[in-house]
DNA sequence: TCTGGGGTCCTAGGACCC
DNA sequence: TCTGGGGTCCTAGGACCC
């Protein structure tokens, strides 16, 4: 059996943790540049706030239904995630990270459980209770034969208490004859309109078209949900870390921008955080691509998007190297006169740092190199982010991203840790210090 | 009247996830 | 005035090889 444990609106969920005025109340956490309201509160949903909202849009139905939205604060979030993750390996040996706020558990290998549905619930009331004593993070839990149908069964756990074992046949029928096509896991939009439009509208009735038919419309990955929806585990639990195929990183500016060298420094910061990335998992790239677009939502502004794709001669994950062929890539497609809203950049054709073609004509001491980053990254994790930095990041952040609803990093920064005021405490409560 | 068959690799585009 | 960012996988079609 398998276990997906899903934190319940989890940005909103890792603030209230450090801010319980936040408790009982609609609160909403913002996309970068506090641009989409990407996180909601039950509150929030509550008052019908679409997922992906634009802020401006609903600024002043936030302010009148008094919801308090908040800047993303990925540093927390991440951390929190961390911790989550941490409490949730002490359940099983085997154990998939799927995102930031999600995880499978292999759940079959642990002896005295089985395949009994009490022995299953208890189990997943006993680890949303640790996750929540541990963490502070709500969850709900999600058991069953397959992953597409511990999905199914972690959004029915929402609903209701908080953990939903389906298990028999019959428990499984009736639960996809009432679960919406649009609300299984890989059935996206455009999934769901057709299958709308050829009466398939539930679960049920999609587990049950013909395998030909769904794989001709919905390619083998459609098969595969149908076949997991009826029992038949098709995708595996990866409990072993995957390397990641491509890294990257784009960012909005906060204003539109217009010079050449304003784009070159965000650029290169983009390229410093993804060249980390590359080397948190000893990988080195060897296609690396820059872009740049001018804000798409603008008809009435001259628009432009451009990119441009090098194969490296010798795959790098070296800053410096990297940033280099970050200049002349963004030389290249760069023009003067477009607002920019953007600039990205993508590395992909990844290998691992020990095993990759050297090329004969290189001029850099690749060993060297590989040992001065090492020590680069130290420092930086030591001191903090950003205390060493290649000089074309700039030192005048003008293009960075707005941010006006940000909490402190609780979690990872000493300066902005969680202080209680003992006074407020022996004058207000009866609290005994 | 009228030009094979079998294969690989790459890319663009479209679908999906959180 | 104001609209996020980071990924994965599959398929069709073209170029190319022998």
């Amino acid at each position: 059996m398998l276990a997906l444990v899903d934190c319940n609106n989890f940005y909103v969920s890792c603030e209230r943790v450090f801010n319980p005025k936040l408790e009982n109340r609609p609160v909403v956490v913002l996309s970068n540049n506090d641009g989409c309201i990407v996180a909601r509160s039950e509150e929030a949903k509550a008052l019908g706030i679409p997922m992906g909202a634009p802020l401006f849009q609903y600024k002043e139905f936030l302010d009148k239904n008094n919801v308090i939205a908040l800047s993303s604060n990925y540093t927390l979030y991440g951390d929190m995630s961390e911790r989550v993750m941490n409490t949730l390996a002490q359940f099983t040996p085997s154990i998939e990270i799927y995102s930031i706020d999600e995880a499978f558990l292999d759940l079959s290998k642990l002896a005295n459980i089985g395949t009994d549905s009490h022995k299953l619930f208890d189990y997943g009331m006993k680890i949303k209770q640790t996750v929540y004593k541990w963490t502070g993070i709500p969850v709900s839990i999600g058991i069953s034969h397959t992953k597409v149908l511990s999905k199914v069964a972690s959004k029915i756990a929402k609903k209701n208490k908080g953990v939903c074992v389906l298990n028999s046949q019959e428990e499984i029928k009736e639960a996809l004859a009432n679960f919406d096509i649009e609300d299984i896991w890989g059935i996206g939009r455009a999934y769901t309109n057709f299958l709308r439009k050829n009466k398939i509208n539930t679960a049920y009735e999609f587990a049950s078209a013909p395998d030909h038919w769904i794989q001709k419309h919905l390619t083998i990955v459609g098969l595969r949900i149908a076949k997991e929806l009826r029992g038949e585990k098709c995708i595996d639990i990866e409990d072993q870390p995957v390397p990641r195929k491509s890294v990257g990183s784009q960012k909005s500016f906060g204003e539109l921008q217009t010079d050449f060298f304003v784009l070159f420094n965000a650029l290169s910061s983009y390229i410093d955080e993804c060249s980390r990335k590359l080397r948190s998992q000893k990988s080195v790239a060897n296609i690396m691509g820059v872009f740049v677009a001018t804000n798409p939502f603008n008809p009435n502004e001259p628009q432009y998007f451009q990119s441009k794709f090098v194969r490296l001669p010798v795959p790098s994950n070296f800053t410096g190297e990297l940033i280099r062929y970050g200049y002349s890539l963004l030389k290249e497609i760069f023009r003067e006169g477009y607002k920019y809203k953007r600039v990205g950049v993508i590395f992909s054709g990844l290998s691992s740092q020990d095993s990759f073609q050297y090329n004969l004509f290189d001029r850099l001491n690749r060993e060297k190199v590989f040992r001065l980053m090492e020590i680069y990254d130290s420092i930086n994790k030591k001191y903090g982010k950003g205390t060493l930095r290649f000089s074309a990041q700039g030192t005048n952040k003008v293009w960075k991203m707005k941010q006006e609803h940000l909490s402190e990093h609780f979690t990872t920064e000493w300066e902005e840790i969680l202080t209680i005021n003992l006074d407020h405490f022996s004058k207000n409560s009866s609290v005994n210090l």
